[in-house]
DNA sequence: TGCAGGAAACAGACCGTTCGGTATCCTTAA
DNA sequence: TTAAGGATACCGAACGGTCTGTTTCCTGCA
């Protein structure tokens, strides 16, 4: 997915993409790169394995079948992306809605990266049969697991209905994502922010905070 | 694009897609169908002209290539949804805001059509590369338009910020229709017509029209 | 210490298929 | 008669995937 640096000690030990000299690391490293940045179907067998350095034989011996490799890139993506992003609204304390309050200045960190192509997932989705459910189906195993930590961190802020907030706020991350790949201009957090700001406070037990989140995030 | 079926007899008559029984039509119409499905890059030119009735001659001599195809195809379907869009929320009257509030029940009665596979622009830019600006650029012609219009909406609707309201509210716009294409589930409109309700209330002259707004949407 | 053995990754020719695109000839209806 | 479109055979290139064989390097025993 190519998130933000503040990434690599983050990462998960085993199977990781990044810090990962196998030839498994780096093919998935390079078919992650390519994918995200040309599509899926774009992305040619050889690209992959000039990019990573290996052998075609030793790429079939790992995965399989480029579909298999798919999947199992969209997998380490996934959990690297999570443990990023959770990382990044968690780490720097505060209580719960300034966790919250946190998602789109990451976001636009993220935006920002010479390397962000968009979600993965989405463009996964987007590019193949919409009538199987797929890569559908992995798309919404990943989102699920993001929104379940945005409605507990909803829960403990004390909002009235944290399952509506946090499916409102995971739509303004899916919009700005789509829109920041599209327009290619980092800003588009802020608006997202903005919004979030307006959802955020008056749902609140401390709707006077709304103003300073908008002004805060405008800083970013 | 697969509007809901309100379109017809809104439609453009030279090129447009549909009711073109020509061997143009044909090719444009069967072309989007399969591009939006499947994805442009899994769509073959035989899978085209097979559904489309005609020769493979005949495709390359109305578009020359399949490049012009797409980006004919693009263009066309842009045309219609913007005409279904806008006819969608302004047929019907009623004030500027009471427009707005009409965007994501229009929304949703698409996302509900067997035929929606989410935003065509948003899908061709992401299965292409991100480096080149070519579908970039059509997609954003397509969404300034329709911001454009959303955004005169909230200008004649009193909003303190058109521009910035305007803009959040089309991140809602595309949130909802990738997070429909993932998930299948034309509901994310409720929600997102609840967050749109919150971002028109506070802001407009009458505030205490913001929870009729959301109950409406929620009967939809 | 040195060397046999074996796994892992290497190179790259090769397979059948499908791709986008072209050329040629034929049909048909205004 | 003429032009739009249909049918079909074909092209070179690229696709996903398999094959044979080579290099590299670690291990374990003498």
């Amino acid at each position: 997915m190519g998130k933000p640096s503040l990434k690599k000690k983050v990462v998960a030990p085993h199977t990781a993409v990044s810090d990962d000299e196998s030839a498994r690391g780096r093919l998935l490293s390079a078919a992650s790169h390519l994918f995200c940045k040309n599509g899926i179907n774009a992305t040619g067998i050889d690209a992959i394995i000039e990019q990573a350095g290996t052998a075609k034989t030793t790429l079939y011996k790992l995965f399989g079948s480029k579909t298999n490799l798919v999947q199992a890139v969209l997998e380490s993506e996934g959990k690297q992306w999570r443990e990023w992003f959770i990382g990044a609204i968690e780490s720097g304390g505060g209580d719960p809605q300034a966790k919250l309050e946190r998602i789109f200045p990451a976001l636009k960190a993220w935006f920002g990266e010479e390397r962000f192509y968009g979600c993965p997932f989405i463009n996964a989705v987007g590019e193949h049969d919409k009538d199987q459910k797929q890569f559908r189906t992995i798309a919404l195993k990943h989102k699920k697991v993001v929104l379940g930590h945005i409605e507990k961190l909803a829960s403990e802020m004390g909002a009235s209905e944290p399952a509506v907030l946090a499916h409102q706020l995971a739509l303004l991350i899916d919009g700005a994502i789509v829109a920041a790949m599209v327009s290619r201009d980092p800003s588009v957090a802020d608006t997202a922010a903005l919004a979030a700001g307006s959802l955020l406070g008056p749902t609140t037990k401390k709707p006077k905070r709304a103003g300073n989140a908008q002004a805060e995030f405008a800083a970013v």
